[in-house]
DNA sequence: GTCTATATACGGATAGAC
DNA sequence: GTCTATCCGTATATAGAC
């Protein structure tokens, strides 16, 4: 599978990731007419984003993203109770659209060394299609206050215990030499994470995100196979 | 070489830091007298860096410096210009401190295998004798004005650069079969960063870092030997 | 060399008009 | 549903005492 496929397997266009983040927070805010919550949802989390990817979720203020979104300071507020509240919609919606469609393209499939695969380039696939997501996420989930931040590193452990699970299934089987799985599945996080980290870095070497997600993949095809398996094959994984 | 054996190598000793940080410093600095001097500076980096990686330096309030330090707002201002200067200056010492000491690790190793290997070691101990420092600096290089941003970025492909150049020299010798130098460089980079900015969980783990090292070395060795050496060697990295 | 006190600006948040 | 006007706390930075 590459991108453009992966694309096309997921419903995650624009409109239907705001509907859906209207349809979960629709309690809390004021506003009731759908249409209109829709557009200015976007227009806060868009630039809300933007402004925090440049200067960091704390320097952004109010007036910043009222000039941004053309909404005025006191309309802002019929969306979000506070600049916490906001912080905590956007690290939410980032965290359950994740799990939801990781979830969903591993689901179908068993074996444990196309598992891998599909779990390092469905992750990187999907860190491409929701970039500022991913990028404010793992930027300011280390600035919270106690309570949510135990919640982001829990979620980050998480998706490390994905990877630890396919790992230590397929060594049971018999197909990976690896070590250490949970070492393993910590750097196969970084290189993944890498790429939405630093991809000011990718965008100017003109790496395309199949390229890194093949790269990724061949990596690990590396140190995860089998050794004794001969020398120079396309590999198990 | 082991962790143990790299802190003897380096003369990081708290004081002799500060010191550096003095002499590169003390135009800019009110005061005169070295040792006190030496001695605010060391409170006024540490309690900055305390502070900044638990909350963000944005976050940080002058007035939260004053209280950490033990030193008044005026005070502060005898030893920097302004909030910028104090970040440009963190930032700074961060960078030339380590372009130093890994410049002067890796002169004398001429073999390429022992010189990537090296490397990393070299990197990653350093990142935890500086863990602060390294911390701080990939946090915050990513809000900085225009201007310092380049600097932040040139530093970080100049560490990308010092990996690939090693990795291209190892090619040209037949000693490494690498389809991407630069990619490899990346990811190797990728892991290093790895464990100065989630350490919280490999100190959770109890993950030493002569482990954390010795694995990414043995992962390096995975994907840049020669397959057709054979299988199952410890290799020529 | 360091402190206290203060100038001045900007932050988040809300009340009430439309 | 959205805007304008404003409250009030806190921010950085400095002036001048000691």
């Amino acid at each position: 599978m590459n991108y453009q496929e992966f694309q096309k397997t997921i419903d995650i266009s624009k409109d239907h990731l705001y509907r859906e983040i209207y349809l979960a927070n629709r309690d809390q805010i004021q506003v009731k007419k759908e249409k209109t919550v829709i557009r200015n949802l976007s227009r806060i989390f868009n630039a809300a984003l933007k402004i925090s990817n440049e200067k960091g979720f704390q320097a952004m203020s109010m007036r910043d993203l009222s000039r941004e979104t053309g909404l005025s300071m006191g309309g802002l507020y019929a969306y979000f109770s506070g600049k916490e509240d906001l912080l905590e919609m956007l690290l939410r919606t980032g965290r359950t659209t994740t799990q939801h469609i990781l979830g969903a393209q591993l689901k179908p499939v068993t074996d444990p060394a196309a598992r891998l695969r599909v779990a390092i380039r469905a992750h990187i696939f999907l860190s491409e299609v929701l970039q500022p997501w991913f990028y404010f996420s793992s930027m300011q989930a280390r600035h919270l206050a106690p309570g949510h931040r135990e919640e982001a590193k829990a979620s980050e452990l998480e998706t490390e215990r994905l990877f630890m699970d396919i790992i230590e299934q397929g060594r049971t089987r018999g197909l990976f030499a690896v070590e250490d799985s949970l070492l393993t599945a910590s750097v196969i996080k970084a290189m993944v994470q890498d790429w939405y980290v630093k991809r000011w870095k990718y965008a100017k070497r003109k790496v395309s995100v199949d390229q890194y997600a093949s790269f990724v993949v061949s990596c690990v095809e590396g140190f995860c196979l089998r050794r004794e398996r001969g020398a120079g094959s396309t590999g198990t994984l």
